[in-house]
DNA sequence: CTGAAAGCGCTTACAG
DNA sequence: CTGAAAGCGCTTACAG
């Protein structure tokens, strides 16, 4: 435990070079008005030359700011706790920064209805946040209210999916369509010649949901580029629940006897293991989505294989971080990074965080 | 952008309420001695109703202190790049905690040589640390070590492997057993009814490797456990080098034409990878560790088929940030943190960061 | 356009 | 055992 020298250094140092104020001195770091030409040149050659950097933690101090930090995301429902994992993440981040003065508030909206994203996302807007960490779940919607953050020029990190073209400061999620040629290959392994493959896609508005049919063209093309023969059948079902699904899913197996494996293009992979072990149909291997309680039991079981996910829980803590990064200067932030994408089985999810 | 508001709070407030200076609340915040037991209750009983916690900024900024973070793990070496992982993690760390006035300096030793690690932990002892991050590889004399470092009564941080009943602040690594399991249920999806599977331990001085033997158990445990009937022989190589290893794989292959699948308990898969690929036997699947640039070539070729791997970059990452996290109370550290156990294969490998 | 002073919430000698 | 003062490296009014 050592002692810095007694030096003078900083903003008074710099002053002493320029032979002006340390008042003045920091009018030119933070490029306020008010300096001439002259001696504004001087003091940025003298920081030039010191590699002057402020001290954050000073100047925290000092300007007793708190920046508020706005979360728009999917409350977690019901139906699935998926968001949960980001929520928990946020949380982590915003308890490791709290000290630095910046506060997290949170907007949620439902993931059935694009009005409550637009009432949550224009509340936020009413409390003026310094900074917004937003999951763009409808597409349209998100991108006229990104061009409102983009006139505040308020940064913004993306989380979970992206918005094409939206120039906001990164991206932290997934790349679907490889995780969906991971999932081919996993399917793959356990496959005899002849056996055939169901894709399902289960959602309500499946028009909307684009990103399931990235996942889609990742598996099949992982097929036809490795040569194998098997068939791929696709399933649309366009109910989540367990009924009509049940009725969509067993007529497609009678008709296909061949069907050895089904892939499942997001985490409602649960309602397709509860309609196969209740037909006991255990001699298919089913690959999905998310690391979801419901989902964890069917792979305890034995009834899903493989689930794929992507550190839905990293995904907002390293979201939070990347604004506090960018806000205080600590680093340069990633325009876009792509979660690694895991692989999660009966023996190694108990050591996973989701 | 709002402003914290003007009342006295923090020092000033407890120090009006006790009716003292904050130059005694310092001295019982601090547990320093010259305080009346009186005074020091009534300041003590203060703060425990204002539940005031210091402002970590403010007291690093006045006490200028410089706080030295030692790191003593092995060198990259040639042979594998296996601690560039977990190095560019520290330096991650280190750099986003520079500003807080953490300095980190680093101590290697060399995996081959007892001798060195002696070395580097005496001159790390020299320059007086405030915390220390290990990785104890030697587990004889990283305990001698480590009775020294609880004298001197300095953080300390396990990472890679850990230390039975040694009492270090933390542990961040794998938990080597489930590993093995996870690595024999990917194994049984290629695997028919009669195919035999053969595992290999490849190291100098075996014996002291008992964290290959963990592996191993783990991965004959989960035979054992599913009821599946494949044979698991076992095969142990006291050396590293490639001449060697074919010597002793080649006969051992022969002897058993039913071997379909290999697994490796090290990242020296790579170099029953190249011998296989040798001698074109791509019909035996590869299973190993770590995320490494010779096994990743191998992923692509397809003669390794997975790669597990415990996120050595984070482990670096986290084993520095504990220490951080620790020394200014910016959250409590966790006794043990293992890592999860990620699968590579060429589908995935793309977007792991190590 | 510029400077001098007060202050952020702490810590550190120093004096008594 | 306790207090008053100076200072950490900045920022913020205020005055000129």
């Amino acid at each position: 435990m050592k002692k810095t020298g007694t030096e003078l250094t900083g903003v008074k140092e710099i002053a002493r070079r320029a032979n002006v104020s340390i008042g003045t001195v920091d009018r030119v770091i933070h490029n306020r008005k008010g300096v001439s030409e002259e001696t504004k040149n001087k003091i940025n050659a003298i920081i030039e030359e010191m590699d002057f950097r402020p001290n954050k933690m000073a100047s925290l101090l000092a300007s007793r700011k708190i920046l508020n930090f706005a979360v728009l995301i999917p409350a977690v429902s019901d139906e699935t706790d998926y968001w949960s994992y980001p929520l928990n993440g946020i949380k982590q981040a915003a308890e490791e920064i709290r000290q630095f003065g910046v506060i997290v508030q949170y907007y949620f909206y439902n993931l059935d209805s694009k009005s409550s994203f637009h009432t949550a996302a224009e509340e936020m807007l009413q409390n003026e946040p310094d900074a917004i960490l937003m999951a763009p779940s409808f597409v349209e919607e998100s991108i006229g209210f990104t061009q409102k953050i983009r006139e505040l020029e308020l940064p913004l990190v993306f989380i979970n999916s992206d918005l094409p073209d939206q120039p906001g400061l990164s991206y932290i999620g997934p790349e679907l369509y490889q995780s969906g040629k991971l999932a081919a290959q996993l399917t793959s392994f356990a496959l005899q010649k002849p056996d055939k493959i169901l894709t399902i896609n289960i959602a309500t508005g499946l028009e909307n949901n684009h990103h399931l049919l990235r996942k889609e063209q990742g598996f099949k093309r992982f097929f036809e580029d490795s040569g194998l023969a098997n068939e791929v059948i696709t399933l649309n079902i366009n109910d989540t629940k367990l009924d009509p699904t049940e009725k969509a899913l067993l007529p497609a197996l009678t008709a296909e006897p061949a069907i050895k494996a089904i892939f499942v293009t997001n985490s409602r992979v649960n309602v397709i293991a509860e309609i196969l072990a209740k037909h006991k149909r255990t001699d298919i291997l089913l690959v999905g989505y998310d690391f979801l309680k419901k989902n964890i039991d069917y792979l305890i079981t034995g009834q899903i294989t493989f689930l794929i996910c992507q550190r839905p829980k990293e995904q907002g803590y390293l979201g939070v971080m990347a604004l506090y990064k960018h806000l205080f200067k600590i680093s340069e932030v990633e325009k876009s990074t792509y979660m690694p994408i895991d692989i999660i089985t009966k023996e190694n999810y108990m050591f996973y965080n989701g």
